[in-house]
DNA sequence: ACAACAGTTGAATAAACGCTCAACTGAAAG
DNA sequence: CTTTCAGTTGAGCGTTTATTCAACTGTTGT
């Protein structure tokens, strides 16, 4: 592999450790879907609907008011949240009740709550 | 807690359950940088530089020719990624190298990347 | 049959975002 | 001192995205 089969235009490259590790790259398939599911957790009223969603069960009335939005945002929310997986619906006459899909959610989002906590620590010393 | 105190216009709302949640809401503080920090993971381009340097610490151009991107985008990606604290950088000369900041990152990674192919491999079946 | 209400949906708007381009900084080598 | 090159930076462009609004669906109670 010379240099001029790279791409980008620039000398200091570490040829080894660059094949090496473009052998080892997931699937653009699984690094697109692992994308859109952290998109989809990295909005505010997303994170606060997926920690009312760890509580509770909840139906969209009750998300609106925890959240003090209209039930029109939270049913969008809902939609994008459901469609990637992260949280499944049941309803119940004209009440739809949500709850979050997967153990993996739960434990991907207190390890990131984990995380800012302890760079807020860090900051505050 | 009176149904007019609610800012939704719903009549549907476990009272209880709505009041007990708010009162364990982490501060918005806490909640927006959360969900900064998984937006900053939410892109097919930092997914991937995020797994490179899960493998090895890594210069601008290695991880430009890695991505087939720019050294521009990489940087500009760098930068975001540094200032949300995901990655750290060390200078030797004209090179910078860029490495994971905290061993929180690759678990997050880990477990996102986990559920992917879970989700995947139930799809396929 | 009809009113009331939980929830969904689509279009519209404004803000946020990623990539490109070109100019720039600063360290190394001649 | 000048050239070279790794890396950074800011403006500009097109795309994506969250919220709002209004209209709609479907279930319940009268």
């Amino acid at each position: 592999m010379s240099k001029n089969e790279y791409i980008c235009d620039c000398n200091m490259v570490h040829e080894e450790m660059v094949k090496d590790t473009l052998s080892k790259m997931p699937e653009t398939e699984i690094l697109h879907n692992l994308a859109d599911f952290f998109k989809i957790m990295g909005d505010t009223t997303r994170c606060k609907l997926l920690f009312a969603l760890l509580q509770n069960e909840m139906c969209v009335c009750d998300l609106a008011n925890v959240l003090s939005m209209t039930k029109s945002s939270i049913s969008h929310q809902l939609t994008k949240m459901k469609d990637i997986g992260l949280v499944k619906s049941r309803k119940e006459g004209k009440t739809v009740y949500y709850s979050l899909d997967d153990d993996h959610i739960s434990e991907i989002f207190e390890v990131g709550l984990e995380h800012i906590n302890h760079k807020l620590e860090k900051v505050s010393k």
